[in-house]
DNA sequence: TGCTAAGCGAGACGGTACGTCGCGTCTTTAC
DNA sequence: GTAAAGACGCGACGTACCGTCTCGCTTAGCA
């Protein structure tokens, strides 16, 4: 009563709740048993639906996982623009680091990324729907201190945005090891010795 | 045909013949059909070996995926000190930039990078076997500037190796984007001018 | 076109249309791809009818074969009565085989018969809307003869019919053997021997 | 210990134990839960026993349970040969009678017969490797009558087989009435009087 | 010069999850 | 108030691999 109402599937498609309890099911799979333990079957149980109503609306277990992303990377990781440059790219690595190493959210990104190794379309998938956006968001944060005369005119910024997020993936990613601000400060005071001006606040 | 001779089982220990066969079967359904065709029952029947063969000395596929890799990473990836340090480190990246988009052990790493993801005892023994020591091949170049003269003596080498491979392998293993040498070029560049000596030939 | 239109629901009772379209969907398929083919959605979808408005009418397919039925036994298989007992019985048993091994409704028969094994509640049904009408028209004209004493009155008349029309249903539906003319001649020459006056035309 | 030791499966072949398992868990759910409780996976539960186990020795649910009637039909319905022609012919009805309506394997042969209903492949298997032998069991007890001239040399045997047994069968498969001694020695008796010599004991 | 024991190819086993099909129920909109 | 449409929870299907097991063969080293 009142509201969308509550349903089992009709003709004006599908069912809003059963779509929010397969993402909330997927995603709780993934973080108390892990990527090996999030199964469609798992997920159906979980969630109360049928294995059918999964496989109707989603291809495989990852696009599940992709679309319980959502906007949560636009969400929790669009750069500030409110202080100096120096200010706004420290405080951005932080969140960022914090982001892949504590939040769930940044725990389905990165089995999505392990996962994105072994399957190319998902790859192709993961890049277009979250990774571009996100690269984009912070390419804006230099363009526009590229405008302001923070950086060069030159700056060729994806480039510049691979230099600063780059290492601290790569910790995630590959090495594992903590990503302590100290580490993400020094990276963005490395980017600005090499590209910036001399006015680097902190 | 002279050499140890295919045998069936003896009491002289493991067949090598049969070893050899796994790990070269491994490496071709990777190549062939991806991490997904990597199967025990498939590397079994492609090396005409018994599974129990597998199961009695690799725990699991990517067990046997991680053997396969053995030194290359050694070979192919230990920078040369035979120049100034900016040649040297250009040379390096774009070694590494090939090894990972284009060999075949680039794409054994990037498959077993992948799953480590997903499983933190793999990515335990990954770091531990083959990470850590490419790290540190690539630590002691910096150290030798270090040295020598051509970096600050206060570098911290762990993070300085980081700024320089974290975004070739963020482009490799996130992104997808190519890294040309332009892309590592400039890396190296901005590298030597954040901590750098003066004398950045070219 | 004339007649009372095809429609999509009103409020003046079941729709003919979909009813025949329905019994004559199952027919074909049964005909075609056999009982296992016969499903609720495949009858849907090649009547052009939605599957609730079976649901509505009908609790379950054979519900669907028992009503495609209809009064084709009654039709086919009603013994005649013109000529010589041995005439009658001769002509109705090479009948009643035809119809059981060349007919569509004698498909549709043996197809409910055998899924009466599985179901004791169809049995029932298909017992009490056709076999006992049908056994009861074949004791019908056997009631006649014992009246016109061409048959001894202490008769057992369902033992009469089970000894005619046994053997016929034996060979359709458990050995599969043909039911030629001979044979059917032959059981209504032995019946009239065992029972009969000696006067069985020919 | 002694016996052929119980094992799971290795090259000598299948595991006998778990054969017969399958056997009795699907002549259990045949009896307990009809035929349409008899699913491979109720099968591998109740005989603990992997599915795959099933679909490796048997194509389908049916074969398994051809496989459970085994040679009961030979056991228990072997015409004897030890008294006159009438008193083994009845006494032959009535065990027909009474495994078709009350004995397991009786249940199981009205299963598959109504499957085979459905199913031409099932009913050519049925009839070759349990209906013909059975036939041809009953079929020799008549020719050693015809041999000792109790009936005409000329008989027809399928035939005569069909008059005696067909009725019974269409009483348990159609019409579903009862099969007391009473009908059976009737049709006995109907048959020796069409057919038979003069000297139809009792 | 056999005996013995380990490694081997083979493959059946109990399982888990896969992706599909059909069931019978439901909810909505159109007529 | 019936009809078409179609999503839903459910149960079973038949398949692919998993990791374990038992077996008989092969082959060296020891008695």
């Amino acid at each position: 009563m009142g509201g969308p109402a509550r349903h089992h599937g009709n003709r004006h498609g599908r069912s809003e709740a059963a779509r929010e309890a397969v993402l909330e099911a997927a995603d709780d799979l993934l973080t108390e048993r892990g990527f090996a333990g999030v199964t469609v079957e798992g997920i159906a149980a979980r969630a109360g639906v049928a294995k059918q109503t999964i496989y109707r609306w989603w291809p495989s277990k990852v696009d599940i996982l992709l679309e319980a992303l959502g906007s949560d990377l636009a969400q929790h990781l669009t750069p500030a623009d409110g202080g100096t440059l120096a200010e706004d790219l420290r405080k951005h690595l932080r969140a960022l680091a914090r982001f892949l190493t504590r939040s769930d959210p940044g725990m389905v990104l990165r089995a999505l990324a392990g996962q994105a190794q072994h399957d190319p379309e998902l790859a192709a998938r993961l890049r277009a729907e979250q990774l571009a956006p996100q690269r984009e968001r912070e390419a804006a944060r230099l363009r526009r201190a590229v405008e302001s005369g923070d950086l060069p005119a030159d700056l060729d910024l994806p480039s510049a945005v691979d230099q600063l997020v780059g290492p601290v993936y790569y910790r995630v990613l590959v090495t594992g090891e903590p990503v302590p601000p100290a580490f993400t400060d020094a990276l963005v005071d490395g980017f600005l010795r090499a590209h910036g001006s001399a006015a680097n606040g902190s």
